[in-house]
DNA sequence: ACCGCACGGGG
DNA sequence: GGGTACGTGCGGT
């Protein structure tokens, strides 16, 4: 029988592989496999196999760090355990892998590939790659009053909603639709953190057991120290907000991670967005309406999965990681399981995870020496060229051999690290900048094969291996990692600013003014702004002639606008622009007031000025902005426009300080309403004196005679328009007429 | 200026 | 599979 590999679990030594057969059936093929850990041969072999437990010994020759050494393979169910007994006389290896994954890294499957499972031995062996069509389900859920009212599912073929007053028979019903569509995949947004966990907690208050594994197992959740995951057995979750929000917001325009700005990016295809008390009114009097919202949402995340789950195949092909997992990585993790992957195919020694007081030791070192930044000439240019180093730390890093392996060791010559003692062998290749290279080169070969003939496919591939490249660094960083090294990203960035920092000054030497430049970027324009495509080109070609290793710096783009804002003081290094391309689009970084304390009149300004001021019209923009402030204090602003939503993180008797959220929640209890941890707030900042949260008022009791002009004047709308608008020189008083200056503060 | 706390997505 | 996010902005002191 042949089947594809989707997921897999493990109770005790027992693996349950799922997958899809030839037909698209469902398939849960089962395996044993014998946990084991490594001890370093230091003939202790006699003392090891009088351990208690040990099952059985066996000899493995394996590389740890540039040498091959003589192991001990120590067989045994639980080798964490066994570890710790045994660890102040042996030095113990990969004992703290999980066996899920080490089962499928020492059978070497990958997930997507045919397996086979021979009738009489069955031994599984892997005979290719597939593409397998699944069948893919899409859920949303309503909550209304801490109660799920309404659910919807959509799938290939439509989509349909129930509701109900009768919270019971909404969690059958979903029971019921699940199971008889009974998919491969089921696609949520956010359904980890808030869909699964509400129907969970909603089942255990009606004591159900929502059954919807495909072995008629609850829903299950895996606990992470800031995260769970929600796990179908038999069927892939595929929560696209956790995927999108670790993997792909770096890719995305939008600040914003909401489905409905995601899903505009990605497939061009929104949502009406309503507010929770709008929603409320639905429920009591247009449920139908409510319904046609529910199912374009769960509508909108099936097309989103069905956009993405190629991209998470793709990302599961290279890591080796199962798309349930890899669809919930960081990038530092996901890079982490292919080296590790990479290390067992070398037959080296996998390092281990660092205990909690290493961790704790790591952590308390000094923060290692960032990207440097050129501060921005603030303001609006004209006609830019922006480059960029290609794959700048992983660039570096196999330029100069760095890994831990390779530093500070005898060797006949070195790379010498600016500004720092360290020093890399130049004799043989270590082992990340080796598997770096093998990943930068499988990259290119395949963006070869993409100018010939483009594929998504490929695209999808060199992404994966884009994003693995780009992790490599984050690893050397962060303490958690297992190829952590304090030394090794010291000297990535210390590189990193060396080049980046050299081709600032050769830009200036060539006649460009530097406008702003960031880690491995660098804005260019001409000093009297005149068009740059030519001499661009030519000092490109300079610079890579003389740039060593595999290190090359790209044209990015030309702009004919840009607009830079300068870091407050003491701010940490961040990219604040907007830049008006040759089409006429807009990229935007790190301006908008996108926090959801914002309330919906000042970021809808906030977005006018911005295209306006790029687009030339800077007058049009502050005329924009005097309106809105005139409009304010005209008490002509609808109570919604200012009305913002926030959500209890706790009872309001548990915070610890005087905030808007504790004073607000307290209050709702003093006048009989239920505020627990969780509950949604929606308020209006009244008019009066002291502190706002004193002033804070629910919304559905605030008229438009109600409101702090002075607040949503100078917290709301002046401050997310001159974020825009001061770098161009304007300040509050210019959008401040006559008679309004009352208003203004000293 | 500093400090403590909360935010993100979902309803 | 976690004993640990993370970068940032707000209000209060």
């Amino acid at each position: 029988m042949r089947f594809t590999l989707l997921d897999a679990d493990r109770n005790g030594n027992v693996t349950r592989l799922f997958g899809i057969d030839e037909k698209g059936a469902p398939v849960t093929v089962t395996d044993n496999y014998q946990p084991y850990f490594y001890v370093l041969d230091e003939g202790n072999e006699t003392r090891l196999s009088k351990v208690q437990d040990v099952k059985r010994l066996e000899k493995e020759s394996l590389t740890l760090g540039m040498e091959k050494k003589n192991f001990i393979k120590v067989f045994c169910d639980s080798p964490i355990e066994i570890r710790d007994r045994i660890k102040h006389f042996a030095k113990c290896f990969e004992y703290s892998i999980g066996v899920r994954r080490k089962y499928l890294i020492d059978r070497g499957f990958y997930p997507l590939d045919v397996l086979e499972i021979s009738e009489q031995s069955h031994r599984i062996t892997r005979i290719g790659e597939a593409s397998p069509k699944l069948k893919m389900l899409a859920l949303d859920i309503e909550v209304i009053n801490g109660k799920i009212v309404m659910f919807s599912v959509a799938t290939k073929d439509g989509a349909k909603a129930f509701s109900s007053d009768n919270e019971r028979d909404v969690l059958l019903k979903l029971k019921e639709f699940v199971r008889k569509e009974d998919p491969d995949i089921v696609a949520t947004y956010n359904g980890d953190l808030f869909d699964f966990d509400m129907i969970r907690k909603r089942c255990e208050f009606h004591m159900l057991n929502i059954a919807l594994g495909r072995d008629g197992s609850p829903v299950y959740f895996g606990k992470s120290a800031w995260t769970s995951s929600a796990r179908i057995a038999g069927r892939v979750h595929i929560d696209l907000y956790a995927f999108v929000s670790r993997l792909m917001f770096q890719q995305l325009q939008s600040e914003v991670l909401t489905l409905g700005e995601v899903a505009k990016e990605l497939i061009g295809k929104t949502k009406e967005k309503h507010s929770l008390e709008k929603l409320e009114t639905m429920w009591k009097s247009d449920r139908k309406a409510m319904e046609k919202y529910c199912i374009n949402d769960s509508r909108l995340t099936l097309a989103l999965c069905e956009n993405l789950i190629t991209q998470i195949f793709a990302l599961s092909r290279v890591s080796g990681q199962l798309p349930f997992d890899c669809s919930r990585m960081t990038f530092g993790a996901l890079s982490e399981w292919y080296l590790m992957r990479k290390c067992r195919e070398t037959k080296r020694i996998i390092p281990d995870s660092p205990h909690f007081h290493e961790v704790e030791k790591r952590r308390a070192k000094e923060r290692i020496k960032g990207g440097y930044v050129k501060e921005p000439v603030k303001g609006l240019h004209s006609n830019l060229a922006v480059f960029d180093f290609r794959s700048l730390y992983p660039s570096v890093i196999v330029s100069f051999n760095i890994s831990p392996e390779t530093l500070n060791i005898e060797c006949k010559s070195h790379h010498q690290v600016p500004d720092y003692p360290h020093r890399f062998c130049r004799d043989r290749e270590g082992f990340v900048p080796q598997m770096l290279k093998e990943i930068l080169e499988r990259r290119a070969a395949i963006k070869k094969r993409m100018k010939k003939s483009y594929s998504r496919e490929l695209n999808e591939e060199q992404f994966a291996l884009k994003i693995l490249a780009n992790a490599t660094y984050g690893m050397f960083a962060n303490p958690n990692a297992r190829w952590y090294s304090y030394e090794c990203a010291e000297s990535s960035t210390a590189y990193g600013r060396h080049y980046i920092q050299k081709s600032i000054e050769d830009a200036e030497k060539y006649g460009f003014v530097a406008l702003y430049g960031d880690t491995d970027s660098l804005f260019v324009k001409l000093p009297d702004e005149t068009p740059i495509k030519k001499r661009a080109l030519m000092f490109l070609k300079k610079i890579n002639s003389e740039l060593p290793g595999i290190m090359e710096l790209d044209l990015q783009g030309f702009y004919r606008k840009g607009l830079f804002v300068p870091q407050k003081k003491g701010d940490a290094a961040k990219k604040r622009y907007a830049l008006l391309d040759e089409k006429g689009s807009v990229t935007v970084r790190g301006l908008e007031a996108v926090r959801r304390d914002w309330c919906p009149f000042a970021k809808k300004l906030q977005r006018e000025v911005l295209r306006l001021v790029l687009l030339g019209k800077e007058k049009h923009a502050a005329e924009t902005v005097r309106r809105a402030v005139a409009k304010l204090v005209k008490r002509d602003v609808p109570v919604e426009a200012l009305t913002v939503d926030t959500q209890l993180s706790r009872s309001p008797e548990d915070y610890k300080t005087k905030n808007l959220r504790s004073v607000l929640g307290s209050k709702m209890w003093r006048e009989g309403m239920k505020a627990e941890e969780g509950a949604i707030l929606s308020y209006v900042i009244r008019s009066g004196s002291g502190p706002i949260s004193d002033r804070a008022d629910f919304s559905h009791r605030v008229t438009k005679q109600d409101y702090d002009v002075d607040y949503y004047v100078h917290k709301q709308v002046l401050a997310a328009a001159l974020r825009i608008l001061a770098p161009l020189g304007y300040t509050e008083e210019d959008f401040l007429a006559k008679g309004l200056k009352k208003f203004a503060k000293k």
